[in-house]
DNA sequence: CGAACGTCGTAC
DNA sequence: GACGTACGACGTTCGT
């Protein structure tokens, strides 16, 4: 038997391309998302392949011989989508110019044509790899020396693979597809009859035909579907066989011959803007086998590096520690990369039995930590406000950094996917990392990162390194690109990460006893809410159990089915119960004990728990990289949706606490989003408000209901705030009817007379969504994108969806650029003038600091100022700040 | 037994 | 189906 060879479904890739790649262009708009996607699974492809013969079959256009079996045959198949359709010659350009064989035969399927492939590899002795998981192709791997692969993720489909997913053997797949029928090639199967169904009468008897004299003693509605299909069957054993005659134009030894034309390739590369991917790509298929990673244990290997680092303009460092937590995490090692594919791991802290000896903690800082701080404008990291404080407690201090790889790919594209290295990796380079539970292992059975083995953690950790840089060489390209985009990041989140590392170092002191007391009486009041629930019902049962609750409350007690959820069952969520709750008992007490396990479990129990000892202060994540909008989030614990609504809820704000001697500073935007929308859309109505301090809900008011401005009472003002908020969010009629229980109709008057009162908010709004479709991204003040992938799609509900958040993304957007704004600004003023000022908390549009007791006041006056004047916009920014002895009080 | 998902509820 | 952005607790389901 001779080598493999491969054989690529184009159209399957080019769809899957498609779907899975944002949709990228070129400067003069010619979208090449799918190309770009197809040619890294290409390159991808030929690095695995090893040299091996590739083949690429892509279908042509025509009616096939299964139209004249079924004329019905992929009838209901929509068009190719136009941004798809113009992709598709660039892909074939590059199958080509790659020096792919491309095979495309009018009038037969690209399946008939890799059946066909497949049969004359084997005539002529070749393993045939078919790169794809199309369930028609599946009959193929009948012969062992034909399989499937899924190229993402190297699994390779012979017989039992195939046994496993289907449930029959590969010589049975024909007759269960038959059985099934292919609802995406309109091919009607046997009704009610699945994938399960088809492989239990296959493994009983057999196979169709078998199937079919058994047919009478098959019971119920499937047998009576089956006995009615029967004349189906057999057309549709024709329809899902596939053709291994082709005729494909060309002798088969001609198709192992790659005939590369590099110079073409370059040309189209350039044409489509694909420049550094092409360095890149070509790179990766030479190099991720000859990857080079070693480790530093001496000093002479380290002053090798030493050297490389004096000499090279860009270095990767990545630091392995023992924890998580920034303020108390252990270094166990540095790992750096100067050059693609190069790498080293400098441990010094792990320890198992056998560990060779490292370097001593102290001498590696010592030497190694002053030509890093010499050389930090040449720094790049991924996540650099783990690394940086990690470093600096250390002892090694790096106060400015050339670029942060996960910070980069969240401005170029906030939503093209998660930030992680992991994720970056993929998305990126195709590269496929090795990940932290692959070393460490998960759950009960995880190790420290000390007690990997050296020659694992270097290959781990030095990747990270490699990575990191491989990474940066690709997205510096691509900002510059996007120069505002550029100088986002560079002006706003680079120096924030200092800002964000210092205020999650802060931490926040929380008063343990008050809300160890507290959770007690919610433990007692949730007990006694408990009882009474289960002496309604008549029985126990879990109350935070959706599903029995449902039972409980709809089947056995027959109360009404008002709302049901998205998956059909009825609903149990706040809204239901408090309209059940004005005629019954139960759903009152169901909701009242919400609310409380809710504060219990998620704030008391849950902040006492995550105090960290050391600081004996709550260290939160801020998260730089996560929401569409340019928003912050916060993560272990959530700081940003402390409860405030509620009395009950108060209470845990009243256990955020300073320091002795010291008091809480709150400082919060007033009305910051309808101040960006006064400021974007320019209407005269809203701007007059904003302008004279006037309320602006007040003012809404009056102008929607038509009375004067001291008339408005406190519902026509509570009507109108929620107007205003709902409006930011993109709300409907609909919306706003369930919002302030009035009529659809008369929710429908109030948007209608807001409109006509606010009319350069209206042509906002529209003229926002008409750019949005046009650019398919929205920008805030600062230039920060929100990319809409879905602004035109197809499905109105994702349509409209994309719409509201065209809506709402620059006003969300700007809020959090303006806050961000301020956020370094202030830290600026702490650093140079108010050194005993600590910033403590970010929550959207709030900030809190704690300083000393005597200089509140002064401190204050300054925070809020420097908040209103972080940015000039066309009405006034106000804060209102307050001091206080503990969160509730401040805010 | 852990991962992934669904439902619910808190914030701005 | 109908209001944007998040995180997390808890229960359930599914696959190893």
């Amino acid at each position: 038997m001779k080598d493999r060879i491969f054989v690529i479904d184009g159209s399957s890739y080019l769809y899957r391309a498609f779907h899975a790649m944002p949709p990228l262009s070129t400067s003069s708009g010619i979208p090449t998302g799918a190309v770009k996607g197809v040619t890294n699974m290409l390159m991808n492809l030929k690095k695995d392949s090893e040299g091996s013969p590739i083949i690429v079959v892509f279908d042509a256009k025509g009616k096939t011989f299964r139209n004249k079996i079924y004329a019905e045959y992929k009838a209901n198949r929509p068009p190719m989508p136009d941004e798809l359709r113009a992709q598709l010659e660039p892909v074939k350009s590059i199958c080509k110019a790659i020096g792919f064989p491309l095979i495309e035969i009018a009038g037969v399927e690209a399946d008939d044509v890799i059946a066909t492939i497949a049969k004359k590899a084997k005539e002529a002795n070749y393993k045939c790899v078919i790169s794809s998981l199309d369930k028609d192709l599946m009959q193929l791997v009948k012969d062992p020396d034909t399989t499937l692969m899924n190229t993402m993720k190297h699994e390779i489909f012979n017989e039992d693979k195939v046994f496993e997913k289907f449930g029959v053997k590969p010589s049975q797949i024909i007759d269960m597809l038959a059985l099934v029928g292919d609802t995406s090639d309109n091919i009607p199967g046997v009704p009610k009859v699945g994938q399960k169904t088809a492989a239990k009468w296959l493994n009983e008897y057999g196979d169709i035909e078998t199937i079919k004299k058994n047919a009478d003693s098959i019971k119920g509605v499937v047998g009576d579907n089956l006995r009615n299909s029967l004349d189906d069957l057999d057309r549709n054993i024709d329809l899902v066989s596939l053709k291994t005659d082709v005729d494909i134009g060309q002798d088969f030894n001609d198709l192992l011959q790659l005939n590369p034309n590099e110079d073409e390739l370059e040309r189209i590369f350039a044409e489509l803007e694909f420049a550094p991917i092409n360095k890149d790509i070509e790179k990766e298929s030479l190099k991720k086998r000859d990857a080079k990673y070693e480790t530093v244990l001496n000093e002479k290997d380290l002053k090798k590096w030493i050297s490389k680092i004096n000499k090279t303009k860009i270095f990767a460092i990545d630091t392995e520690t023992d924890s998580v937590e920034v303020v108390s995490a252990n270094l166990l090692g540095i790992s750096l990369s100067v050059k693609e594919c190069e790498g080293c791991y400098i441990p010094i802290g792990h320890n198992y039995e056998g560990c060779p000896d490292q370097l001593d903690l102290e001498y590696l800082v010592k030497t190694l930590g002053p030509v890093i701080e010499a050389n930090q404008d040449k720094v790049i990291g991924q996540n650099l406000k783990f690394d940086i404080p990690i470093l600096a407690r250390h002892g090694i201090k790096i106060s400015k950094f050339l670029g942060d790889t996960m910070l980069m790919s969240y401005v170029l594209n906030s939503t093209a996917t998660r930030h992680g290295m992991d994720r970056l990796a993929d998305f990126y380079l195709n590269y496929s990392t090795t990940k932290y539970t692959d070393v460490t292992g998960t759950a009960s059975k995880q190790i420290s990162f000390s007690e990997v083995k050296l020659d694992v953690a270097t290959d781990y950790a030095a990747e990270d390194a490699d990575i990191t840089l491989r990474l940066f060489n690709v997205l510096r390209p691509l900002l510059k690109d996007k120069p505002v985009q550029e100088k986002l990041l560079i002006d706003l989140e680079y120096p924030l990460v200092y800002v964000l590392s210092k205020v999650e170092q802060n931490g926040a002191k929380i008063d343990k006893n008050k809300l160890a007391k507290h959770s007690e009486e919610l433990s007692k009041k949730i007990n006694e809410l408990s009882k009474q629930a289960f002496e309604i019902a008549g029985e126990e049962f879990n109350l935070d159990s959706p599903k029995q609750l449902l039972e409980i409350l709809y089947e056995k007690q027959g109360l009404p089915v008002l709302k049901k959820t998205p998956k059909g069952q009825p609903s149990t969520n706040e809204d239901t119960l408090q309209r059940l709750s004005e005629e019954y008992e139960l759903p009152r007490i169901i909701l009242q004990y919400r609310t409380l396990a809710k504060l219990k479990s998620t704030y008391t129990d849950s902040l006492i728990n995550i105090e960290n000892p050391k600081t004996e202060r709550i260290h939160t994540s801020y998260q730089q990289a996560v929401t569409s909008t340019g928003r912050l989030s916060s993560t272990e614990p959530n700081l940003q949706n402390i409860p405030i609504k509620t009395a009950e809820g108060r209470r845990i704000r009243e256990a955020f606490i300073p320091e002795d001697g010291c008091v809480l500073i709150s400082a919060d935007y007033s009305q910051i989003e309808l101040r960006i929308m006064a400021h974007l859309s320019e209407d005269k109505n809203l701007t007059h408000a904003f302008n004279n301090d006037i309320d602006v809900h007040s003012s809404t008011a009056s102008e929607v209901f038509g009375v004067s401005i001291d008339d408005v009472t406190q519902d026509q003002r509570r009507s109108a705030k929620a107007i205003n908020f709902g409006l930011m969010y993109g709300m409907s009629a609909f919306g706003l009817t369930r919002q302030l229980g009035i009529t659809r109709g008369e929710a429908q008057d109030y948007l209608n007379a807001y409109f006509a009162r606010y009319t350069g908010v209206r042509d906002y709004m529209d003229n926002i969504k008409a750019q949005a479709k046009e650019d398919k991204y929205v920008e805030t003040i600062m230039g920060r994108r929100l990319y809409l992938n879905e602004i035109n799609a197809a499905n109105g509900l994702r349509r409209q969806a994309a719409e509201r958040a065209a809506i709402n993304a620059p006003l969300q957007g700007s809020a959090a650029d303006i806050i961000k704004k301020a956020m370094l600004d202030i830290d600026k003023l702490i650093r140079e003038e108010m050194k005993n000022v600590k910033m403590i908390m970010q929550v959207h549009d709030e900030l809190v600091f704690e300083c000393p007791k005597g200089d509140a006041a002064k401190i204050m006056s300054k925070i809020k100022a420097e908040m209103e004047n972080t940015v000039n916009l066309k009405i006034p920014l106000i804060a209102e700040a307050e001091i206080g002895d503990n969160w509730n009080e401040a805010h």
